[in-house]
DNA sequence: ATATTTTTTTAGTCTTACCTAAAAATTTAT
DNA sequence: ATAAATTTTTAGGTAAGACTAAAAAAATAT
């Protein structure tokens, strides 16, 4: 059955809420993230449930079913594989690249998206060290820990970022913790869990635990 | 000002069907692009109208304002330049892209058209041999003439093709009558004025008149 | 246990872009 | 020049996807 551009987006924003949680997934909360009103959702997920892509009872949040969950993996390779193309192709920086994907997501052409895995070399990770879904709609998990979790004195690589809003990434950017940085933990302040670490062997530096969180490391 | 799908779509149609010639568009005709019925035209060209991007007086036809024409001709750039990618990078036929291209037209970037551009090498015609507007709106003449009216006994090289459907182009393939080719006229049937070519010294083949029409060519 | 607050749903509208049927204008044919 | 045919417009409706305001249910606080 044919998705329309909205249903795509509702079903990707179900699908990234239901990662963290086995709960159904509150009105609210998709709301806030389709940046709409509740009452809009309230009928977007009737109409989701009759086209059978989401389990929806009034008052009990919502969860994709299995075809539900197809199609938004399906967004999210898309989107992903875009993003790579986006970056390795025509230049952009990573934190420049999020809205554009979010349209590309939307071509509807399965050869297109063949092709386009192709011509960059079957990547499995994006720009943000998020992986790919394959195209038969398995989802490597997510192996890396954020650097909030990590012990003194420790070294680790940075593999990936738990948010890609554009002003993160620009200090990600700013302070030279790009993918693939090697980072030194030399102190974790125990007042305000902060950080001063070392990148790449420069210079120490101060990031907050709110940073420290959404950076994605291996050890 | 922003603009939807459709009405990008509209304007494209109508920009197409001035080309040809300096009356005002009928309505009918646009209906029949639009693949829609006369009454949602007139509808829409009201709107195009108080937007500012065509001039409409019931009765008399439709035309493009300096800014309409602008819109028309940056989605045309965005369609051809993507096309020129499907082909070039993705490895696509010529003959399978318009539909593709049809989606990646109305992404907005800026950027995004200007890095493709780039990365294409700055092309200036498409796959099928039309002309790419220029970022300032700007596109080249048509500077090819039809099959159908060279002389006997000419040589000639395929240039492009006047009309991009999927049933076209693949015959054309199948007569191994693809971009560059090299054609020898050898006799025009006064009956029906169909062609008795040569294509690339390979033995004759019989073309119709409305094929020719279509082949555009240069000597 | 009840009252208050918060969340969610329902009811009723709006806009966009389409539709059909009927009316009006224009073009073509006699 | 007028009748017939065609084209175009108007009028009135529909579906998708959003909105506000009000009602209902659930969660939280007393």
């Amino acid at each position: 059955m044919a998705t329309s551009l909205a249903e795509e987006n509702y079903l990707k924003i179900i699908y990234r809420l239901s990662e963290n949680t086995d709960q159904g997934v509150s009105t609210n909360a998709v709301a806030e993230l389709a940046q709409t009103k509740a009452a809009s959702v309230t009928d977007m997920l009737q109409k989701l449930a009759e086209k059978g892509w989401v389990i929806y009872q009034k008052y009990q949040g919502v969860r994709l079913t299995p075809s539900g969950q197809k199609i938004a993996l399906s967004i999210i390779r898309k989107h992903r594989l875009w993003e790579v193309f986006l970056v390795e192709k025509l230049g952009y920086n990573w934190d420049e690249v999020h809205e554009i994907a979010e349209q590309l997501e939307h071509i509807e052409s399965e050869s297109l998206i063949q092709k386009l895995d192709e011509f960059l070399g079957f990547p499995d990770r994006d720009p943000h060290g998020d992986p790919i879904p394959t195209r038969d709609g398995k989802m490597a998990d997510q192996i890396y820990q954020p650097l909030s979790e990590i012990k003194e004195k420790m070294d680790c690589v940075l593999m990936g970022v738990a948010k890609d809003a554009a002003v993160f990434l620009q200090l990600l950017t700013k302070l030279d913790l790009n993918l693939g940085a090697k980072i030194n933990i030399l102190e974790i302040n125990s007042f305000d869990r902060s950080l001063q670490i070392q990148v790449n062997s420069a210079a120490a530096i101060f990031v907050s635990h709110e940073v420290a969180k959404n950076i994605l490391v291996k050890a």
